[in-house]
DNA sequence: TTCGTCCTGGTA
DNA sequence: TACCAGGACGAA
């Protein structure tokens, strides 16, 4: 499951596209691509120069001349993966884009769930309207993080994972934050003390960024844009680790279904506050 | 706020 | 063979 970590490692990947020229774009599965058939991707794209690679949530963001942007949404099992032309293609492989010069990116998803889409610089401000800030960024200090929280009701799981709430947390990450800042991921937002909120915070910035050291979390589908796993699945404190002892207590793992999704905790380590 | 939908490979 | 994984979004 990409996440920021895992989207902003492949972004860091791709500043190598900068200053290539798309030569033209082959969608073997026309539903990765929103809006446009592969016809129109490819007449719209064709020619454009890549001028800035980035990332905006789990959003990769491809910034083209002519007032176009290319965005990359991999969903579940989205890959991107850039490679020589003429390298054998990817398996489950949806798109290629290639570009002059000989070097290829392709668009790989298993499950098809994952997007791109083509639109002008001026229609991002509707992706931006529908994000939460970023956990990484500089101004997204303690106090806004507390002043957020005033202002959001529900359990701190499903504040994480609301990405209009905040920006490229996923199950992984959020499970993972909330064990390292020792809160129960059922609490309810308005029951969490001052110390819980920064601890919080600080877990956030940390479990991401240590995530991004790593090159992102690899169980069997993500692959960084050299088509290589990430190592940071040998530093999950809960995630997927049901019933093996917890790294610091040795209480076993417990996992509980929350509205569809696996939440993984430590009962010992996140033991619910009795004040409220 | 929760549920269904999109999807299908991997696993039990 | 049946079921699980789940990000985002729209519907109930």
């Amino acid at each position: 499951m990409p996440e920021l970590p895992e989207v902003e490692t492949i972004a860091r990947d791709l500043q190598r596209l900068v200053g290539l020229v798309i030569e033209d774009a082959r969608a073997d599965w026309p539903g990765s691509i929103s809006d446009l058939e592969p016809a129109a991707f490819d007449a719209a794209v064709r020619h454009r120069q890549i001028e800035r690679v980035g990332r905006r949530a789990k959003n990769i963001v491809i910034w083209l001349s002519g007032d176009a942007v290319l965005t990359v949404h991999l969903r579940m099992t989205g890959r991107l993966i850039l490679r020589e032309s003429g390298a054998a293609a990817e398996r489950f492989q949806r798109v290629a884009i290639r570009f002059r010069g000989g070097r290829e990116l392709r668009f790989a998803d298993a499950r098809k769930f994952g997007r791109l889409a083509l639109k002008s610089t001026a229609a991002l401000a509707d992706l931006e309207a529908r994000l939460g800030p970023e956990p990484l960024a500089d101004t997204f200090t303690l106090e806004i993080f507390r002043a957020m929280l005033q202002r959001k009701r529900g359990n701190v799981k499903s504040a994480l994972l609301d990405q209009r709430f905040l920006s490229g947390v996923g199950n992984i990450y959020a499970d993972e934050t909330l064990f390292a800042a020792r809160i129960h991921p059922s609490a309810s937002l308005p029951s969490l003390s001052e110390v819980e909120i920064a601890r919080l915070h600080a877990a956030l910035r940390r479990v991401l960024t240590d995530a991004i050291g790593n090159r992102g979390t690899s169980f069997s589908d993500y692959l960084d844009a050299e088509g290589l796993r990430g190592g940071n699945q040998d530093h999950l404190m809960v995630y997927r680790r049901t019933g093996q002892p917890c790294l610091v207590c040795a209480t076993p793992i417990e996992r509980r279904a929350s509205s569809g999704r696996g939440t993984h905790f430590c009962p010992r380590c996140q033991a619910p506050t009795r004040a409220s």
